[in-house]
DNA sequence: GCCGAGTGTCACAGAGCCGTCACAGAGGAA
DNA sequence: TTCCTCTGTGACGGCTCTGTGACACTCGGC
């Protein structure tokens, strides 16, 4: 289910889409200003940003920009008609697709995942951390050139690892990720499956190399050298 | 020289990107409608097609299935920034890449030729997966030289999986891909006819070389050795 | 060293996923 | 019509996976 953050500050707007983009099946989170935008997009990691250009203080783009000093994840830009914009402004910002308001939530759902999708494309199909060699497209995971077995929560796990490397991600960030919910009692769920993904590929999996913990918070995936 | 069909209704547009596209080293030949680029398509056999979405009459998407119903040459959608499309279908209606407009004559370029280059590598009228040969031109399947007596529902799967060799497949897909429709409730629609597959190219149907599950996720055709 | 919070580990039972099968309806040929 | 093949369905069983909770362990602060 892909996780979007909306920034928009008009109150029906944000409001409505919100609700129409959770019908079409996604899972939303909304902010009203650039400010608490940015915030919550550290705190909460979505797959996709739609943004409002208009926005009280800091505007679209410069959001555009900001996110796009430290990030590579897509952003689709939400402007008015009335808006005389420059199209080229908005892509040279960074983002990947614009949208004209007024917009139904379904059309704005179309262009969403075709620029998901377009990033699926475009990111590379495989990538290396030490030993291990995840091949996205072919869905397998191999150590030495070796295949692997992991069951289907250990591979999530490893390939929403695996998109953000070297960056640590909490506990609750990765029950999002992967397993879709939102509240982590106190169970070892997390912790479970991580040991479990390190029994696999890890050389000496009590003292991992690749899956380190980052105590107080979660995991990261470190490529060795 | 790459020999291209460009359907596209627009004159403008046509006729800018026949000019771009054959100072970029193609030969292009044009339709304005889907009905004409079907009749050259069948006169002239060119390498690749362009196909614009939104075409008066049977629209891209229609006339990308046409083509696929016989015919394995590479296409590339054409979508306007506007248009209310879902690009998934496109790629699911079997083409193999899309571009967004207004493009670059330079750009296209970039990606037909990355397509061709893909299509050189495994669109050859043969494929072979351990002692299996498709024939796609004659739509036979051979085992250790043997004719193999495959339903109509059992070759196209065969074909699409044939298509992306080594990719995983979820089931979802292969039910767009195959069969057409969208819904796959907890059927075990393709399930049985993996199954059903199995049992004639199989050497052990029990436990696959070709025809690998993907648990948690559907199948993938692979090369043994 | 002691303590508490945070993390690693493990076994187990229930859930989920997949392979398999029989069957019935659709569709085509004779 | 009858016969035959093909195809989708749903039930079933087996096996794997996975979440849970108890317990052991580690780390850092005091």
């Amino acid at each position: 289910m892909p996780f979007l953050l909306l920034i928009e500050d008009d109150d029906a707007i944000r409001t409505g889409l919100e609700l129409g983009l959770s019908r079409q099946g996604h899972r939303v989170v909304a902010a009203a200003t650039g400010e608490d935008g940015l915030k919550l997009l550290k705190e909460q990691r979505p797959d996709l940003i739609v943004l409002d250009v208009m926005l009280p203080g800091i505007d679209g783009f410069e959001v555009c920009r900001r996110i796009r000093r430290t990030d590579q994840l897509p952003i689709i830009l939400l402007t008015a008609r009335s808006d005389d914009i420059d199209v080229v402004v908005g892509l040279e910002s960074g983002a990947d697709d614009y949208v004209i308001k007024p917009v139904q939530p379904r059309v704005l759902d179309a262009r969403i995942r075709a620029v998901l999708r377009r990033g699926e494309r475009d990111s590379t199909d495989s990538a290396a951390f030490g030993s291990i060699v995840i091949d996205r497209s072919a869905m397998t995971v191999t150590k030495d050139g070796q295949d692997l077995q992991l069951t289907p929560t250990e591979l999530r796990l490893l390939l929403e690892l695996s998109r953000r490397p070297g960056q640590a991600l909490s506990r609750q960030q990765l029950l999002r990720l992967v397993w879709e919910h939102d509240y982590l009692g106190d169970s070892r769920l997390v912790d479970a499956c991580v040991q479990r993904l390190r029994a696999k590929i890890e050389d000496v999996p009590s003292s991992p190399t690749l899956i380190r913990t980052v105590r107080g918070v979660g995991y990261r995936l470190d490529t060795p050298q």
